[in-house]
DNA sequence: ATAAAATTTTAGATAAGCCTAAAATTTATT
DNA sequence: AATAAATTTTAGGCTTATCTAAAATTTTAT
């Protein structure tokens, strides 16, 4: 049996060897745990006991086959509850995160099923996340960052990649929400930082590259 | 905050203070939590200290206003997700349960709420129990025990009083799902066993005490 | 190439929730 | 009313997941 903890675990290495292919260090984990790095080490020698992660100590940590597969199905759980909660309940996109981390840890393979057949087999979740099938396998969205986006071209806001409620509640005050188009005007080569209309008004923002970097787009 | 297992003790305590006046013995509690008596003994004390039970020791336990109070926001958490499972998810009534021992313990009112809304603010759960409302306050359904009506009566058959699924499963066998009518043929005062008549076929059923005792029944 | 700085691990504690075995208390029986 | 039986509590331990402080290792900078 797996435990609430190691389950967060494994999502979280998951979601830092997504950013990396280096091994992920121990640091890294302590930070998005919210423990200190003696606590992680103690439970990397436990999750690769479990054969789920390789680990050799100073030199980070790495998932193994059976604890990404671990990994996805916390994810696709997490994804198909935030839509359950956004489509059917009607919460807000930005309210949804702190529940579904309690959600994702109920554990029935059939509940997961007749879930996803419910919602209608999403693709993604509200924020634009693919979520992964039963075997794993994550649907090819083919999304760019805006920070890609050359100068002049039009996009569709298709979802974000910082779940924070204070992020999220900014797009909402800029009016960047789901579907909208964004057009860059233009790109700052000295910080990345760009100015953008969003949606129909002529409304003219100025983001920076950070923010940008934070946004999933498709070309139009 | 209170704990995942601190709320099973609760609710526990609140099942068991349903069926007796007196306090709850420790080995009562016990035997429902899966636990020794020395760990109940334990938990017992913290709860006490944390006002949510009346603890004297050797002398039994009963919950405080508080404790109630907590313990009715658990199984109003438990019935709505088991609405949730058989109306919304197709589950049958004796898959639910274990599920719903899970559920119950996410954390979020606003949760509750919607959910109780999306679910058309039902009354009761899949096997009749009825759901506490946001105050805790319990429905008066007036459901009487099969094991309480008279010779030649007819009910019709409303929920039931015990959750395994081997007791469900049983029901199910000889047709004894929600809704439909039973007739009394006749009460063997021996045992006070009965001999049934269920639904619109004419067939006759015999039923212990036991499993009539754990029929909840409306007048027709 | 070595010293300083940063990272990571080990060692030793703590809290929650459970256990077993033994002691204390209550209840039942003679 | 005294003793036997049953129940309950205490004492002392275990495991999981965490911590702090100190030691070990790796990385960076001189």
């Amino acid at each position: 049996m797996i435990s609430f903890t190691e389950e967060n675990y494994l999502k979280i290495i998951y979601k830092l060897s997504t950013e990396t292919e280096n091994e992920i260090s121990t640091n890294a984990v302590a930070e998005l745990t919210q423990t200190k790095a003696a606590s992680v080490t103690d439970m990397l020698r436990k999750l690769s006991e479990k054969k789920l992660v390789s680990y050799q100590k100073y030199q980070g940590v790495r998932l193994t086959e059976e604890g990404e597969s671990l990994a996805l199905k916390v994810i696709r759980k997490h994804r198909l509850w935030e839509v359950f909660l956004v489509n059917k309940l009607g919460f807000n996109w930005d309210e949804v995160h702190e529940i579904a981390e309690e959600l994702e840890h109920i554990n029935s393979e059939e509940l997961v099923q007749r879930l996803d057949e419910f919602l209608g087999f999403p693709q993604c979740d509200p924020h634009g996340d693919p979520i992964p099938d039963h075997n794993g396998r994550m649907p090819e969205l083919g999304y760019k960052n805006l920070s890609e986006i050359g100068e002049s071209q039009m996009v569709i806001m298709m979802g974000v990649s910082q779940h924070s409620t204070n992020f999220l509640q900014y797009l909402a005050k800029i009016g960047l929400n789901l579907g909208v188009s964004i057009e860059v005007i233009e790109i700052n080569d000295f910080d990345k930082s760009l100015t953008i209309k969003i949606g129909a008004n002529n409304q003219s923002f100025f983001i920076s590259y950070e923010v940008a970097k934070n946004l999933l787009v498709k070309a139009f």
